[in-house]
DNA sequence: CATGAATGAGGGTTCATTCAT
DNA sequence: AATGAATGAACCCTCATTCAT
């Protein structure tokens, strides 16, 4: 019954808790409930086994948000829907976002995972440049305009994250709110 | 040249290049060209060491945002103030910035010394509280107004540094702005 | 076609290449095409599967030296045919001389299997007793006598398999020769 | 005082008695009298820790084969100076002798070390070529000649070393007698 | 203060062996 | 008889830390 599921999911308890600084193999064979050469039969080492959840973290968030978005909706509603998504799913998995936001600039993870492109972001840069063509957010380097919005909202997760605040549907809104009115015209 | 000094210098660049996690004392000796021994003259064990590293930057940081204050400016352009200073320092300083962003809430760093308050950031609050009541800036909830300002910029920082952009006078002036319109009413 | 077979030439085999040193059993299960346990259902552990290689060479070596041996010849054709029936068996079962030499002094051989006599190497000592009782060979410590023409052969049949210099009619004659003098009175 | 040596002997030592393949770190450590971290301040690994020692064992043969060599003396006493020299060799430093014996042919000492050109081997290749032109020694296959003397040499010393007989000043003489007779016209 | 050889607990990993299928 | 996923003891090796110099 899905040891390979039972290894990734004590590895993300485990790096949630500690750290993957002290996150070792012992650790986690324990947690997981299996023998130590187990984790071999599914993965060749321990970079790769942290690489591995990396990738199926971002596949899963990808997929998330993702998810019921539609595109012929105005550019506005699927700003809102693309940032109330993320939101959504840092309170549904928490220990996830958390995982990627610690490790996403990790030298840990591998460059070539670190770097593949998501086509989720690939979309939500587009309506980002979509906006500039209509003048409706500001003119501005549009990396640095998508890294204002996404710092943003992440920022504010972390701070719920961490305890400093309830994140409700009025706190999203607000966030939300700030995101748009940072970049628009 | 201060052997301390050395010691601090070659574990920020050695972390800045192969992160914390890969980082040995056998290669700080090393590079900071010292006795294996000779570190246990200055600091307990390894953590303490980071820790020590953590302070003094975080330290640094504080003396450096807070020069030149001028308590007796308008609301506004201590905001901006505040917000200039930062990046200054992120832009002289990037290994230490990165350092701080990465391991801020690494549990590697001590709860203690991590969730010290800092004054320069008790200064940064009084500004957000003063302008709520006011009526400048908008009334939510204060620690998340700050988390969504200083995260804003932070990942605007962050996006430099790992060369999506450049960060001129112009995107500095852009980013302050995206700020304050992030948070006002 | 029997597994236990494949399973002792796919041995036999990686011993030859990568020595007994590196040969494991997840390779041998590899290299025979066989399931893991299989093995079990033959051998009851690895040692005991290096063993009973041992042994089947040992046999296989012995049964073609003797073939045709006819105990009614002169001393002297006895004891050519031993030798030559020997190179033969070199060159046409390299690795199978080769594990013979490299593993009959190995620990890893049962001392029980490893100094089993076998049958043919006493009817070689029995002619060298013979000749000394002749007056034909030089009188000297019988075994050291056989070491002395064991030693020589397997040294030049060495020499061959490593390439130093071809093994043809010739050579052997000349090595026979050589045992022969090396003896006699 | 000198654990690189502790380590070494303590090396041979277990070899020879168990065989390399069953020769542990842990089991050196614990013979050596030392901590396990110590090997790693000498050598890099297991296999340079074994190959270093197979150079040390070769040089010291060497060194102890060519004393008082006298280049000057008839061919024949270089012949016979060799052979006794090694037979020397042998008794006094048999698990030197077994070690070489054993492993000179494994592939985990590397290619490189293995098939170095030793000085003394090569000085004696001399002798048998200059035999061979002044027609003392019988035309073969240099290298073929060479493996006959040293291989019967070896073998007997093998003998010797396995208890099967002893090896006094009679047993030299006709050793080195009969590695004359084989080659010699 | 400064050094670096020595240490050994604990790290990741291998691999002979088992057992349910 | 045949399989291969699962196991865990034991492997090699790393590295923070100590201590005699």
């Amino acid at each position: 019954m899905g040891k390979r599921e039972d290894i990734l999911m004590a590895t993300l308890d485990l790096i949630t808790v500690e750290g993957l600084q002290s996150v070792t193999f012992a650790k986690i064979f324990k947690h997981a409930k299996v023998g130590s050469g187990t984790v071999y039969n599914y993965f060749n080492n321990k970079e790769e086994l942290v690489n591995e959840l990396y990738k199926e973290i971002g596949t899963h968030m990808s997929n998330f948000v993702i998810e019921n978005y539609d595109v012929n909706e105005t550019l506005y509603e699927k700003f809102k829907f693309f940032l109330k998504k993320m939101a959504e799913f840092a309170i549904n998995y928490p220990k996830e976002i958390q995982f990627l936001e610690n490790y996403s600039h990790s030298p840990y993870i591998s460059e070539e995972i670190r770097n593949k492109p998501v086509p989720t972001m690939n979309e939500f840069f587009t309506i980002i440049l979509e906006g500039q063509k209509q003048g409706i957010i500001r003119e501005m380097n549009l990396m640095m305009c998508c890294q204002i919005v996404t710092g943003l909202i992440l920022s504010v997760i972390r701070g719920f994250l961490n305890n400093k605040y309830p994140l409700g549907e009025v706190e999203i809104q607000q966030t939300i709110e700030s995101c748009w009115k940072a970049i628009k015209i």
